[in-house]
RNA sequence: UGGGGAGUAGCCAAGCGGUAAGGCAGCGGGUUUUGGUCCCGCGAUCGUAGGUUCGAAUCCUGCCUCCCCAGCCA
């Protein structure tokens, strides 16, 4: 059922080499995912995800999910509780391992303790400006803050006090100590604590002092006794701080190892723009069908395998890449091809009246339920004599390669009859509300005896049975390839696509889609796929439509 | 500009000195009661210039381009 497909990528060759050197022992490899709570997951979350539990999965150790919740102005516990539903939806365990950097709030002021005894860190009472500006540049080096060389029992004293609150934010921070002319701008004596008269969201008052990211998070890597700590290449510069931290401390030292984040085309991964477009009600809300998050996908219905398998496809690779939306696209198409239920629905009615088939009859035919699935079955759907087709199934005056209905023409009605074109009606504008044919009753089940071919099979629904619903149309949500092609970061939004959603109320679906389940997923016949949106009542349905297929006919179009 | 990374087909990505995997996209063809699926076929000498070698995408040197770092964000 569920699949992992993996690959092998310089990270699994990494571990396998330490798990050749650590042979004999009882060494097993250890990995955490470890995301800030301060938005909803997205795909390339789902990328790192599939890395860390994929890891431990294929080499037989363990994963942590640890949040590392650091930064109390902006964590809450919508965002925890969204990530752990997603990374479960996704098919992964973090069997109980439920670890919080605030949990090891204590442990890390104990080690802030030791720097200071060591003469390895300091208490510094320059503002952020003085900082700054104390820190140099690229290419000049930085000085010492006057406060570099306070005693280390003045620096005890003056950090308990920060601690105890006796101190404003911003008054002063915990500085370590270790070289202002590194050309390394994350050696230049970091902010290992800044006071933040601040709840947090699980801590609550406790504190108000919290550590820098920096100074937590290879600590709480060390605490957990993670082997192999996989962050992103803007990591990469921050490591050597890691590696003399715990050196200096003499704790545990994981292997951290960097690959490239994901990029898609078409969209943003940022979660600050991400938080923004939600805010801003641009979208409706973090699991709008058209965001990449985790949560958007599920509703617009992709399935944890298509994301799975896209995450083990795309590749582990240090080289930064955007990878193209219709990789992506692919995914679930190959998925839901396999699993979608067929159904017969018609997003843009029109009205086809069989002026030869009796009035009053309704027959019922056979449909296979999945061609790619035989065990899935088959039902039966009504025919009689007034349907609906698909607008676009009919030209008056068709184009060269069009071969679907025209004035004249015969088609197949899917798992029915021929039909024949003869009459269009239109109404003063000129626009076409039915078109009349005549239906060969020897082509029942759709084959002509005499071995007659037509070159279109077209999908339909029974006009006097159809179940009417909601089609949500998604498009890409920004129109550039890559939206961050801005002059200024606030035109961002000039490049999202106005078209990105269309609604189209009173599409026509087979009788079967009168009661349907929320989250299930069905190929429409000939369209794509779409899934039942959670937002259904009794008397409305809608369906978010996923992808959707190929379609040769498109192509033709637009290179004509 | 100092430091840290990266450059293999339109997009991802294997390759680890022995003569360029695979996927997506594209193009052509076959099958088809979804212009879907499926099947077959078609594309690169590896950023660049030198060097080492019988032999280099793989080793060395120079150059070019791109990304990251000057948050008391993560």
């Amino acid at each position: 059922m569920n699949t992992f497909k993996q690959k092998t990528d310089f990270i699994r060759e990494i571990i396998r080499n330490d798990l050749k050197e650590n042979d004999g022992g009882q060494y097993k490899i250890h990995t955490r995912f470890p995301p800030e709570p301060n938005g909803y997951l997205h795909i390339g979350h789902a990328k790192a995800i599939c890395l860390n539990f994929g890891l431990a999965r294929e080499f037989g150790g363990l994963c942590n999910l640890r949040f590392d919740d650091t930064n109390p102005t902006k964590e809450e516990m919508e965002y925890v509780n969204s990530i752990k539903q997603d990374i479960k939806w996704l098919g992964f365990d973090w069997e109980g391992r439920e670890y919080y950097a605030s949990d090891y709030f204590e442990k890390l002021y104990g080690f802030a303790l030791a720097l200071i005894k060591k003469g390895k860190a300091y208490v510094c009472d320059l503002s952020g400006q003085q900082i700054r500006e104390y820190r140099g540049t690229l290419t000049i080096p930085g000085k010492n803050s006057p406060y570099r060389e306070r005693p280390i029992e003045e620096n005890l004293m003056l950090f308990e006090e920060m601690k105890n609150g006796k101190y404003p934010d911003g008054a002063k921070v915990l500085r370590a100590k270790i070289d202002m002319k590194s050309p390394n701008l994350n050696m230049r004596d970091p902010v290992m604590y800044r006071i933040l008269h601040k709840k947090h969201h699980r801590t609550s008052g406790k504190w108000c002092i919290y550590p820098t990211y920096d100074w937590a998070h290879g600590q709480s890597d060390s605490i957990e006794g993670i082997t192999h700590s996989i962050c992103t290449l803007e990591f990469e510069n921050h490591r050597p701080l890691y590696d003399w931290f715990l050196n200096e401390l003499e704790i545990h030292h994981p292997r951290q190892i960097e690959f490239a984040r994901l990029n898609l085309t078409y969209t943003v991964m940022s979660k600050r723009i991400l938080l923004e477009l939600v805010k801003s009600k641009i979208v409706k809300g973090w699991d709008d069908p058209r965001l990449p998050t985790i949560s958007g996908m599920r509703r617009r219905g992709y399935s944890p395998t298509s994301i799975r398998n896209f995450c083990a496809e795309v590749g582990i690779a240090k080289a930064d890449s955007t990878v193209a939306i219709e990789f992506l696209e692919h995914f679930v198409r190959e998925d839901l091809n396999k699993k979608a239920p067929r159904r017969m629905a018609v997003i843009n009615p029109l009205k086809l009246i069989i002026d030869n088939y009796p009035d009053n009859i309704v027959e019922e035919l056979e449909a296979v339920n999945n061609p790619e699935d035989l065990s899935a079955g088959t039902r039966k759907i009504p025919f009689s004599k007034i349907l609906y087709i698909e607008k676009d199934d009919f030209m008056q005056e068709p184009p060269p390669k069009f071969f679907r209905l025209a004035p004249g023409r015969e088609v197949r009605l899917r798992y029915a009859y021929f039909v024949k074109c003869n009459e269009i009606i239109k109404d003063r504008d000129g626009n076409i509300t039915e078109i009349h044919c005549s239906y060969d009753p020897l082509t029942k089940g759709g084959d002509a005896p005499d071995g007659r071919k037509v070159k279109a099979t077209l999908h339909w629904v029974s006009a006097g049975h159809a179940v009417s619903f909601e089609a949500r149309i998604y498009e890409k949500l920004f129109k550039n390839e890559n939206p961050y092609q801005v002059q200024e970061v606030g035109e961002l939004k000039d490049n999202l696509n106005p078209d990105s959603l269309s609604i189209i109320e009173n599409c026509m679906g087979e009788p079967s889609l009168s009661s349907v389940e929320p989250g299930h997923v069905y190929q429409f016949e000939r369209l794509g796929y779409f899934c039942v949106d959670p937002g259904c009542s009794n008397d409305s349905i809608i369906f978010n439509r996923t992808a959707t297929l190929k379609d040769e006919w498109a192509k033709i179009q637009k290179s004509q």
